[in-house]
DNA sequence: TTAGGCCTGCAC
DNA sequence: GTGCAGGCCTAA
């Protein structure tokens, strides 16, 4: 499932595809995998597409003279680049002819993703960032996390909340709590600085560690050129339940925290707040 | 804060 | 055939 590097390898790999160029029509195949719309879609054609930026999960794709397209790959999504305007893949929901005969394909079997419209890049920053998404996760540091000291969420739900860290997800949120040696069930306003400093390390770790390899192959995820992800094998607690911890060798565990599924190590990730309030 | 719904493919 | 996987939104 594309999480930040996933999505920020189709980011690079699109931009030097497309950056600059002009958009020649716009074809949707699936009405409602277009979210909203503050002005036709048909209206981006005759547009250049100035550049791709992200934010967590989600592209920004501001045109010049005007709109702002925001997408989400979700679960299953891919944005793939073809010479053909025809769609080869099933539930291809929006095609994109771009000037030079190239076609960005957005397909999207779950349909959990999709694409929003709007008229700026202020007003598509407003909808999808500054109400809802706290620092992307690839530029976090220790001070951005002081905001936890006021809060009583676990730090599972926290990370996967975007709210405070933009970009994490299921898998990434397991590797890097395991990595800093902290328990997911843990509250944060009880995470001393050092356990922050020392989480935000290992966030950015597991994020550039994965960028280097392309993303995490799980399932559907694919990257722009159609390509897996190499990180998958790398991976030290996702999907290893029952497997050796391979820092400590004690057997990895499964349990389920904010109604996902999650693995620890038992024995790495000790929850320190006994005593008080540690249902 | 938590549960449910969305949706499909795949493992069992 | 059943159920689970998951991000994110909405409702209770």
């Amino acid at each position: 499932m594309p999480e930040l590097p996933e999505v920020e390898a189709v980011r690079r790999h699109l931009v030097a595809a497309v950056e600059g160029r002009r958009i020649e029509s716009v074809r949707v195949l699936r009405a409602d995998y277009i979210r909203y719309t503050a002005f036709p879609l048909a209206e981006l054609s005759g547009c250049e597409l100035r550049t791709i930026n992200r934010h967590g999960k989600r592209l920004f794709w501001p045109f010049v003279p005007q709109g702002c397209m925001v997408s989400h790959l979700g679960m299953s999504g891919r944005v793939t680049l073809r010479s053909s305007g025809d769609p080869s893949l099933a539930h291809t929901h929006l095609i994109i002819a771009i000037a030079g005969g190239i076609y960005l394909h957005f397909s999207d079997p779950r349909r959990f993703g999709g694409v929003w419209l709007y008229e700026s890049e202020v007003d598509a920053a407003a909808a999808h960032v500054y109400r809802k998404m706290g620092v992307d996760a690839l530029s976090l540091r220790e001070e951005d996390l002081t905001v936890w000291s006021r809060k009583a969420t676990s730090l599972k739900a926290e990370l996967l909340s975007q709210k405070t860290v933009a970009g994490l997800g299921n898998i990434y949120v397991d590797e890097a709590l395991w990595m800093a040696r902290l328990h997911p069930m843990q509250k944060v306003r009880r995470i001393t600085r050092e356990s922050r400093g020392r989480l935000v390390a290992c966030i950015g770790q597991v994020l550039r560690a994965s960028l280097r390899h392309g993303g995490t192959t799980f399932r559907d995820y694919r990257d722009a050129k159609a390509n897996r992800g190499g990180f998958g094998q790398r991976l030290a607690v996702y999907g290893k339940a029952g497997h050796p911890c391979q820092r400590c060798g004690a057997v990895l565990q499964s349990l389920v925290i904010a109604q996902r599924s999650t693995v620890i190590c038992p024995k790495c990730q000790l929850r320190r707040n006994h005593g008080r309030n540690a249902n």
